[in-house]
RNA sequence: GGGCGCGUGGCCUAGCCAGGAUAUGGCGGCAGCCUCCUAAGCUGCAAGUCAAGGGUUCGAAUCCCUUCGCGCUCGCCA
């Protein structure tokens, strides 16, 4: 068991016993203190009224019948609290030991048995990413990492919007115009090139009326299910979705399976889908457009009205997500939707209607606002976008400056390689630090930080361990908790000794945001013992000092990964 | 207008779900630190009506109500 946890369980029936010791049996709160008075703190406000004592006395009665033995060093009682101390050669043995023989794993939870399918990302194929909606795929890569490492069985998808006018409108665009018609395009990359067509189509389109009906008789037969048309919009989208993928792949997010659409008209279970909600009882009708009553569903004002099919009997785009939830609900035991703040409405609404097809099941969304720029929303139309290949671009240029303002030594191919490891782990490390329902101003000088609370604030620190170890050479990996008693050594143990239980945290209620908080901390706490403490020069205490090194190393390693960062051994 | 979300020093942000002790960090500012393991670092200082008002409570950034500001949404679009 880890020693914090350890450390709580103890705390705990301490207490217990105490209060019963007092002849009472009462609830109580364990609280981890703001500030640093204590390791744990048990306010004993909440037990004046059953005990008829002042808060004060009761503290300092409980405090008297404590025993402090195990993992708890000490305990005294002011203001009404009792503020427990872990020991701390007890913290620093069994911390360092965990670290030392788990390796890799350590904060790594057992297998649950669990499948978790995790969708994210779904950008409609019908342009680059841009910063606006950058967050999903990086919120929904970081939440799997944390997943994986809480102990569930992960897959990632990504649901494919080939369906609809905008697609089919591009499909148009890319088979029926010429290249030499349509205006270069900014970047030699398949998601960059297919835009000028998409809007020399929209062009056409509006001045041509017989080019007009061909896209919406073409959208009619798609939607109708017919094969060819659904082959030919499935091609020019699976070109789309490469330029998509090659963007995805620099800031390292690969996602496990790519689920299309169309699927869900060509096989038929959108059509099962109408079937089967036709039968409900909540189910109207006006002009041949089927819809779902879902008042009774917690759904308020005149939201409430759920359309599933058109007055000619064609499915929507909900009817198909109805069918793709109905197919990942067969194929994991949870669903974690990763959608942007305009979907709310749409997840609360498909969440009723899979109720009334009964499905046991709900899909767990996660909500996060878009990204804007200082003057507004990001618009493609008004130009007034920042492409997430520009970000990265950029990111990794000043990264470069960087490397080599300060690293004359390094071949320009290594200076390059570090440049794209950093340049990237800011770019994912500024956007998943904050909360994702956080609305998020785009700033260059933000996004491009690479002091304090960024990502290679903490590369930095791993860097430097790394070079530590480096110029050790062999050592003796030995924990001897006498060997280890500075404060800076105890204050690093002592933050190291919480990553499970904040990958705990991160996995199981989705606050990811908490990774980057914790790596920060992290990361802190080794720059400091890296200031105070010397480590190679330091005699006998040589080994056990680059055996913490070497932990600390790991466990940072460790927390950039899940955060979907490379660590770099040198920068 | 209805619904949902957000509002914390000049700027960004943690804490809010499960109320508790002097509100967490960072950026920027100011003052220091490279004969020592990478200064993308370390140390110190200044800076806060936790949007406003009310309520619950021994105790509220945290829970409830009202107001204001901002975002999203209210399609037989996707």
């Amino acid at each position: 068991m880890a020693v914090r946890t350890r450390f709580r369980e103890e705390v705990e029936s301490k207490v217990k016993e105490a209060l019963s010791d007092m002849g009472c049996d009462v609830r109580f709160d364990i609280e981890v203190p703001s500030t640093w008075v204590a390791d744990l703190a048990v306010p004993c406000f909440t037990l004046a009224k059953v005990l008829r004592q002042a808060p004060q006395a009761i503290a300092a009665d409980l405090c008297k019948r404590i025993v402090c033995d195990g993992a708890v060093n000490s305990v005294e009682d002011v203001n009404g609290y009792l503020n427990f101390h872990i020991d701390q050669d007890v913290l620093v043995r069994e911390t360092l030991k965990d670290i030392v023989s788990a390796g890799p794993d350590y904060g790594k939870h057992p297998a649950k048995g669990v499948k978790v399918n995790v969708e994210h990302t779904s950008i409609n194929p019908t342009g680059p990413i841009h910063v606006g909606r950058a967050r999903n795929p990086i919120i929904g890569d970081t939440l799997s990492r944390c997943l994986r490492r809480c102990g569930y069985d992960v897959e990632t998808e990504y649901y494919v919007n080939d369906v609809g006018k905008q697609v089919v409108l591009l499909t148009w665009g890319v088979r029926n115009i010429p290249a030499s018609e349509v205006d270069p395009s900014d970047r030699d990359k398949n998601d960059h090139r297919l835009v000028p067509y998409y809007r020399k189509a929209n062009s056409i389109m509006e001045e041509d009326e017989a080019v007009r009906e061909e896209i919406s008789s073409m959208l009619q037969r798609f939607e109708n299910g017919d094969q060819e048309v659904i082959a030919k919009v499935r091609e020019v989208a699976e070109m789309m979705l490469e330029g998509l993928r090659e963007t995805l792949d620099t800031i390292d997010v690969r996602l496990d399976r790519y689920t299309w659409e169309s699927q869900y008209i060509a096989d038929g279970s959108a059509r099962k889908v109408v079937d089967s909600l036709k039968e409900s009882s909540y189910c109207g009708d006006s002009d041949g457009a089927y819809h779902l009553e879902l008042k009774d569903f917690g759904i308020h004002g005149k939201n409430t009205r759920f359309t599933f099919t058109r007055g000619d009997g064609t499915t929507l785009y909900t009817t198909r997500d109805l069918a793709y939830h109905l197919d990942k609900f067969d194929r994991a035991d949870r669903a974690v939707d990763v959608l942007g703040e305009d979907q709310k409405l749409g997840s609360q609404q498909l969440t009723a209607a899979l109720q009334i097809l009964g499905s046991d099941k709900k899909p767990e969304a996660m909500f996060y606002s878009f990204v804007a720029l200082p003057e507004g929303k990001m618009s493609t139309r008004r130009g007034t976008v920042v492409y997430l290949d520009d970000l990265i671009e950029e990111a990794v240029e000043r990264a470069y400056e960087e490397v080599r303002s300060r690293r004359e030594d390094l071949s320009e191919e290594e200076m390059r390689r570090i440049a794209v490891i950093t340049g990237v782990g800011a770019v994912r490390y500024n956007i998943v630090r904050v909360q994702p329902e956080k609305k998020m101003v785009f700033r260059w000088e933000d996004a491009l930080n690479f002091d304090g609370n960024s990502g290679p604030f903490l590369q930095y620190s791993h860097a430097r361990a790394c070079s530590i170890l480096r110029k050790a050479g062999d050592f003796e990996r030995t924990v001897d908790e006498g060997l280890l008693t500075d404060d800076y050594e105890r204050r690093l143990v002592s933050v190291l000794s919480m990553f499970p239980e904040v990958i705990r945290d991160c996995g199981e209620n989705k606050r990811i945001h908490m990774l980057p908080s914790y790596g920060h901390e992290l990361a802190s706490a080794f720059n400091q013992f890296y200031a105070a403490v010397p480590v190679l020069n330091s005699g006998d205490r040589r080994d056990s000092r680059l055996t913490l090194v070497d932990c600390a190393r790991m466990v940072l390693k460790e927390t950039l990964y899940t955060l979907g960062i490379i660590a770099p051994e040198e920068m």
